[in-house]
RNA sequence: GCGCCUGUAGCUCAGUUGGAUAGAGCAUCUGCCUUCUAAGCAGGUUGUCGGGAGUUCGAAUCUCUCCAGGCGCACCA
C-alpha cells in the first residue's frame, strides 16, 4: 500500500473508532455504520481530505449532520493520522488539514522503488489476456486499428503495472468468407496485371495495396500461375498474400510499439477440428437446433436478441462458430480474465459471445469486452467514410509518418473509448507540434537537462537526502508536485479497476503542468546546499514518475528535445 | 421500429460511479528569456452540463420522457 493510502486508511480507521466510541458513550445513536467516503475536496480551501460521514449518519442518528460532525470530531483521535486540524463545513462535511510534512515521505518511496514506483498489487498475479486489433489480413491497418492498438497495448501495460500477468494476443482472421473473397480479388488482379480482361468480383477488396501485393508476387513468380488450375492458383495467391500482409501488419504494429505474445490463427481452429467439436459440445448440451437447413445456436436463452446461425445450410461454419471455439480455447488456457477490444460496430456480438460462453459452462463475467467508438476522419471539413472494401482509408502507417508514433498513441489513449473521436487530418498536420504529448515529453527533457547541469557542475547527489533536507520543500509548488507524485499508485489502481488508461494520460499531463509551474517559480541549482539536495531529489522523483507513466502508455521519454 | 453509445466553454475533450463555487488544452487578449530548455510560465475572457420532469440534505453523474448524432439488428466479419 502506498504512503498516501496508508494515511487515508489510518484516518478512516480513526473515524470509525470515533463514531463507535461516541455510540458507547451514548453521544450518538446508530445501528450499522453506513459506507462513507474520505476524499480530497475539489476546493483546496476545504482542506486536504474531507468526509461525508456525518451526513450519511443523519438518517439513523436522527440528528442534523453538523451536530453529528461535532460529536465525531470530539471523539476523533489524532495519533498517527498526520491530521493537524479538522473543521465542520457546508452541510456537514468534516474537513481535515494534514501536516504538510507527510508529503516529503514520498521522495524516499519513489527513489527506492524507482521503475516499480506506482505499481500496485490489485491483480495478485491473476492471468489476463488482452486481445486487440485482430485486423483482417486482407488490407492495411487503418485509424480504427490504430485506436485499438494504442488502447489495447496501454491497457495491457496498465494491468501489468497493477499486478496482473498479462498476455497480448492478435487473432488472425485467415479463414472463412472474407478469405474466399480475398482469393477472388487477388486472382482478378493477377489476371488483370498479366493483361487479361477479367471483371473485378463484386464486393471484392478494391484497395491499391492489393495491386502492389500482386505486383510483388509477379516480379517473383511471373505468370507461372496463369495456366494452373484456378483452385490451386487461388490457394497459392492467398498463401502468398496472407504472409505478406501479416508481415506488414506485424511490422507496422511493432513500429507503433505494440508487440504481441501470441498470434492466433483462425484457420488452426478449423484444421484441428476444434470448431467442429465445440459445435458438437453445444449440440450435446441442447443449445443447437436445425432450421431451414442451417444449425442455430439458441443464444436468446442467454439474452441475445435473436438466435444465430453457426453452421450454414451449405455446411460451412460461420465466423461466429469459429469465434465461439476461439473464446472457448481462451478460457481453457486458464485466464482469469479475458478482455477483448472491439469496434462499436461489433457491439451486437457481445451478448451472444457471452451467451455462448455461458452455454459452454464458462463464467461469462470473465469475458470483458471494451467497445471503442469508431474514429471519424475529417478531411477538408468532410467526413471520410472508411471501408476496406472500397479501399478508401487513411492507414496507420500514414498516420505515424504524419504525426509520429508517440503522438499517434497518446492522441488515442487520451480519449475515453466511449467517445467518438473526430480526427481532423488537416488539423493533425497543422497542430502536430502542439500535441499534448510534447508537453509531457518536454517536461521530461527539462528534468533531464537539470540533472545534466548538476552533473556538469559537480552538484549531483545520489541516494536519499536526510529528512531535515527534505523538509525544506515547503513552497506551494513543491508541495503540489509532491502530492501528485504520491497519487500515482492510487491512479493506477483506479485506472486498472475501471480499465481506463486515459486516466493515466490525464495524470501525466497534470504532473507535467505542476512541474513546469515549479520550474518557472524556483531554481534547483542554487547555492543553499541542503535545499538544492532536496530539490534535486524532487527532480529525480518527477523524472522517474513521468518515465514510469509514459512507459505504461508506450510513449518515449526523450532526454533532450 | 427495437437495442447500445454519445450530447459539458467558440473548437477538441476530462469530470475519481451522488458531494461543497463544473475543469483542462486549442483559440483569443496582456505580461515574463543577461539565471537549470520560451515545445514553457503567470494572468484576463468563455457555460440554460441537449430540453423537461422525478428521486434526496445534495444531480453533469441515478430514474423516466422527449430532441439530435453515431453504431448495430445477415446462412458478412
Amino acid at each position: 500500500m502506498s504512503l498516501y493510502e496508508r494515511i487515508k486508511e489510518k484516518i478512516s480507521d480513526s473515524l470509525v473508532k470515533a463514531v463507535e466510541d461516541a455510540k458507547v458513550a451514548g453521544e450518538l445513536n446508530f445501528e450499522t455504520l453506513p459506507s462513507f467516503v474520505l476524499e480530497e475536496p475539489r476546493e483546496k480551501l476545504h482542506g486536504d481530505l474531507a468526509t461525508n460521514l456525518a451526513m450519511v449518519l443523519t438518517k439513523q442518528a436522527k440528528r442534523p449532520p453538523r451536530e453529528i460532525a461535532n460529536v465525531i470530531i470530539k471523539n476523533f483521535k489524532l495519533e498517527g493520522t498526520w491530521v493537524i486540524s479538522s473543521e465542520i463545513a457546508g452541510p456537514g462535511f468534516i474537513n481535515f488539514k494534514l501536516d504538510p510534512m507527510w508529503l516529503t515521505g514520498i521522495i524516499p518511496e519513489v527513489l527506492q522503488q524507482a521503475d516499480d514506483y506506482g505499481h500496485v498489487n490489485l491483480g495478485r498475479g491473476q492471468k489476463v489476456q488482452v486481445e486487440f486489433v485482430s485486423a483482417n489480413p486482407t488490407g492495411l491497418l487503418h485509424m480504427g486499428n490504430a485506436r485499438g492498438a494504442a488502447l489495447g497495448d496501454s491497457l495491457a501495460s496498465l494491468l501489468s503495472a497493477a499486478g496482473y500477468e498479462v498476455s497480448r494476443e492478435f487473432y488472425i482472421n485467415d479463414a472463412g468468407n472474407q478469405i474466399n473473397n480475398f482469393a477472388l480479388s487477388l486472382e482478378a488482379r493477377y489476371l488483370q496485371l498479366l493483361g487479361k480482361e477479367v471483371p473485378f468480383p463484386e464486393g471484392g477488396y478494391h484497395g491499391e495495396d492489393l495491386i502492389d501485393t500482386v505486383k510483388g508476387l509477379i516480379s517473383q513468380f511471373g505468370d507461372k500461375y496463369l495456366t494452373v488450375e484456378p483452385e490451386l492458383r487461388r490457394e497459392f495467391l492467398v498463401r502468398y498474400a496472407l504472409n505478406e500482409k501479416m508481415a506488414h501488419i506485424r511490422q507496422t504494429l511493432a513500429d507503433l510499439g505494440v508487440n504481441y505474445d501470441v498470434w492466433f490463427s483462425e484457420q488452426s481452429l478449423h484444421d484441428s477440428g476444434y470448431v467442429k467439436s465445440t459445435m458438437e459440445e453445444l449440440e450435446k448440451k441442447g443449445y443447437i437446433y436445425e432450421k431451414e437447413g442451417a444449425l442455430w445456436l439458441k443464444s436468446t436463452l442467454f439474452g441475445d436478441e435473436k438466435d444465430e446461425v453457426v453452421i450454414r445450410s451449405n455446411g460451412t461454419p460461420t465466423y461466429f462458430a469459429a469465434d465461439i471455439a476461439y473464446h472457448r480455447n481462451k478460457f481453457e488456457r486458464g485466464f482469469d480474465k479475458v478482455i477483448n477490444i472491439w469496434g462499436a460496430d461489433h457491439h451486437g456480438h457481445v451478448a451472444r459471445m457471452k451467451g455462448a460462453m455461458a452455454a459452454l459452462g464458462h463464467d461469462p463475467e470473465k469475458l470483458q469486452i471494451i467497445l471503442m467508438q469508431l474514429v471519424r476522419l475529417i478531411q477538408n471539413g468532410e467526413v471520410v467514410r472508411m471501408s476496406k472494401r472500397s479501399g478508401r482509408y487513411i492507414t496507420l502507417r500514414e498516420l505515424m509518418d504524419e504525426v509520429g508514433k508517440d503522438a499517434a498513441r497518446f492522441f488515442f489513449i487520451m480519449r475515453d473509448p466511449d467517445s467518438t473521436v473526430e480526427f481532423d487530418l488537416d488539423l493533425a498536420k497543422a497542430e502536430s507540434s502542439d500535441n499534448p504529448v510534447y508537453y509531457v515529453q518536454y517536461a521530461h527533457a527539462r528534468l533531464c537537462s537539470i540533472l545534466r547541469q548538476a552533473q556538469e557542475q559537480n552538484l549531483a547527489s545520489e541516494g536519499v537526502p536526510e529528512d531535515g533536507e527534505l523538509q525544506l520543500l515547503t513552497s506551494q509548488e513543491e508541495r503540489d508536485l509532491l502530492k501528485k507524485l504520491a497519487d500515482l499508485p492510487g491512479e493506477i489502481t483506479i485506472a486498472a479497476r475501471l480499465m481506463e488508461s486515459h486516466r493515466l494520460a490525464r495524470y501525466v499531463l497534470d504532473l507535467a503542468a505542476l512541474f513546469h509551474t515549479f520550474y518557472n517559480s524556483q531554481r534547483v541549482l542554487i547555492e543553499d546546499e541542503n535545499l538544492r539536495k532536496a530539490r534535486l531529489a524532487l527532480v529525480r522523483c518527477t523524472k522517474q514518475v513521468i518515465r514510469n507513466v509514459l512507459g505504461i502508455l508506450g510513449v518515449s521519454a526523450p532526454e533532450r528535445m
